[in-house]
DNA sequence: CAGTGGTCTAGACCACGAG
DNA sequence: TCGTGGTCTAGACCACTGG
């Protein structure tokens, strides 16, 4: 049997962008049960091996889980991987081995102003969640977030417990992201900073800016502050990391 | 035809890993044209959708460039790609549209310290080649370059014309990396620092650690500093960049 | 032990682009 | 034009692992 390639992508891009949908569209959710290849293959109309090859990168990008005999699942979002992790906060502090705390500071629901608007990408009607916390390692400050959260792509965010823990990890339990942006700055610690982190006033800071987006849109902008010289981000590469 | 599994790894990882060796390893320079699929599918005696797997990955990564009806070839490395591309000075400051000028101010070769020998992971007998720079923009310091290289793997950085340009360039062009770590800080300005770059003293300032590895050991250990604020590190990630 | 994913094959068609 | 890489197939074997 051929082929006549009907549409503009080959076929293993087709089916690659089709899960890809679902899975981050959330149609199926985290745990959700994959059909097996060779039902994936019947109802693609497409042999195992291409399903296959779109299964291997799927795993790659670490959207779906694999284990023989059981089957394929849609991955708990972790929702950062490799160079994402960085702001994985908590990981980071028990990854120190130290005991790490959450502190909510602040939580404050109100319209998006022009400076939000800017930096989420939303007009100005939209309600947003203004949330600013600290982490804490071994009872000291480790790390300030401050962070909105599009209430337009993710309403039940007005109720989450976010007094109890981190909002990013609330966020990515239950929002994948689809897109992430990173920015990296070296800022002068303002006095208000350096009060909260309990550090000297005008001491270096690492400033680390994200912006997510699911398809529904914009979804947090969060920004991460650490006590400069303390810290630091570290990346890794290989040229053929296969 | 089936096949039994003599070594532990699969067949397109073990070819994989051999023509990354015989690129990285500089047997094969840049330029070289590889062997079409169906005779490299001979040599290793495998089927051509293995030998093609395998192309495509080095494809992705970088080492590769195919031509349809000429050929495959070894790619001219620019060794850096993606978020490594931070680091090409030159390449940043002409996307700002800024005229671009380099002034080496110092360059020195030496046996390696306990300092560098930790840096470089040497051992500190072998002769190293340090250097200190200043990339400029439009006339003005834009980021201060402190480099050390390890003479024993790249002897011939000793002769290297690198008054007229930047060592990061003439590195990459003739020693594949096979590996890279970066790390990122945020710092005070130094005296020094804040002399050499023109800003105020005790200014936050961005620094970006670097190190290289080819498979003949380490090759460079780079420190570039950025004046604070003013520089930004940026990073987009999908999340099936497939 | 049986079902699943991981891998590989031999062959095929097609689009592209250098000659 | 026609050789090369890009893609796909139908079928196969195997290792692993959960029931």
């Amino acid at each position: 049997m051929t082929k006549s390639n009907t549409s503009r992508s080959t076929l293993h891009q087709t089916i690659l962008a089709d899960l890809e949908r679902k899975i981050v569209s959330g149609e199926w959710p985290p745990g959700h049960k994959l059909p097996f290849e060779v039902e994936l293959a019947r109802s693609y109309e497409v042999s195992r091996m291409t399903v296959n090859k779109v299964m291997t990168q799927l795993t790659k990008a670490g959207l779906i889980e694999r284990r023989k005999r059981s089957g394929t699942f849609v991955a708990k979002p972790r929702g950062q991987s490799a160079i994402l992790e960085i702001t994985d906060v908590e990981a980071e502090v028990r990854a120190l081995n130290l005991p790490y705390s959450y502190k909510l500071m602040s939580s404050v629901i109100r319209k998006a102003n022009r400076h939000d608007a800017a930096l989420l990408e939303v007009p100005g009607t939209t309600d947003i969640l203004e949330i600013r916390a600290l982490h804490m390692a071994h009872g000291e400050p480790f790390c300030l977030e401050e962070r909105l959260i599009n209430l337009g792509t993710v309403p039940e965010a007005a109720h989450a417990p976010f007094a109890d823990g981190p909002a990013g990890a609330w966020l990515v339990q239950r929002v994948p992201w689809s897109a992430a942006e990173h920015k990296i700055f070296a800022i002068t610690a303002t006095a208000d900073i350096a009060r909260l982190l309990e550090i000297a006033a005008r001491v270096a800071c690492l400033l680390i800016q994200r912006r997510t987006w699911s398809t529904a849109g914009p979804v947090t902008f969060v920004r991460f502050t650490y006590p400069g010289e303390k810290h630091a981000i570290v990346a890794s590469f290989t040229p053929a990391a296969g």
